[in-house]
DNA sequence: ATCAGAATCATACTTTTGGGTGAAAGCATT
DNA sequence: AATGCTTTCACCCAAAAGTATGATTCTGAT
């Protein structure tokens, strides 16, 4: 969250600054304010999509099974008390991924990642992540 | 996010506000250009935002799989070549063993059971042992 | 306003896995 | 007997996984 506000004044700094040099070197004040208004626009319509994604944690989820969806049984979900995200990395680690992988693509670090599957381990009284596994699929949490 | 937003919009005036001091320190310039980048970021940046969240929230399950009963594909086993004894490890490493249970289990050393393991991964083209699962899975060979 | 839960990340440490190499013994088949 | 395949085991090293603990932030409910 730091480090996403420190970029976005980054950011910011940066795009004043070129606009800046921009302005004195070239005068390009008289046709200028539409195309700073249409650059700005843009460049902070993309920051505020990659911004609201960073803050809702709506990621792109897992590739996904080739064949045929699967309905992951809720109310088994809800028993074991396993939280969205943990099932995302329950899914990462089913098809086969290391946790860095699944930190990559859940845009997470290694350590988080760690935490969560310690945390599914402990939920589905596992102790390695192929038992974790076993236990999902025999619960019809996971195909 | 409430407060993120309003860090945002302090930011801005802030860096604004630093950039206007510096400009009057030296030269005294039209004032309006900063005032509509800044209007325009910050519009531009919720309304990002907005079409962030708007693209994100779409949820779509499907219909439900079917399930038979288990026959280990003899053929695949074959084309790939995995021998009987490596399949035993393999059933183990999907119920979840780790090499010292599966070693236990065979009434194997566990050196023995890393080398099935190794020649397991080499042939289904796996890195882990998830990975080899979800793919002899794939296959047709373990349920 | 407080409080519980998610979710995030870190650091330090231990255990398990995985990769590479080598090698011995048993067995079928040629 | 020589060949090839399987099975067995060892050792070393590196990478990944797992454990424990503590902390921060945010959200939702009370």
């Amino acid at each position: 969250m730091r480090k996403t506000i420190l970029l976005y004044a980054l950011l910011l700094a940066l795009l004043i600054f070129l606009l800046k040099v921009l302005e004195y070197k070239f005068f390009v004040r008289d046709l200028s304010l539409e195309f700073y208004i249409g650059v700005v626009a843009l460049l902070f319509t993309g920051l505020g999509i990659w911004v609201g994604l960073k803050l809702t944690r709506k990621r792109n989820p897992m590739p996904p099974p080739a064949v045929g969806s699967f309905v992951p049984n809720e109310s088994a979900l809800q028993q074991i008390g396993i939280s969205p995200r943990e099932y995302e990395v329950l899914e990462g680690m089913a098809q086969g991924f290391s946790n860095q992988e699944i930190a990559d693509k859940l845009f997470l670090s290694i350590n988080t990642v760690k935490t969560h599957t310690s945390n599914l381990f402990t939920k589905l009284d596992a102790r390695r992540r192929t038992q974790a596994i076993q236990k999902a699929k025999a619960l019809g949490l996971i195909p």
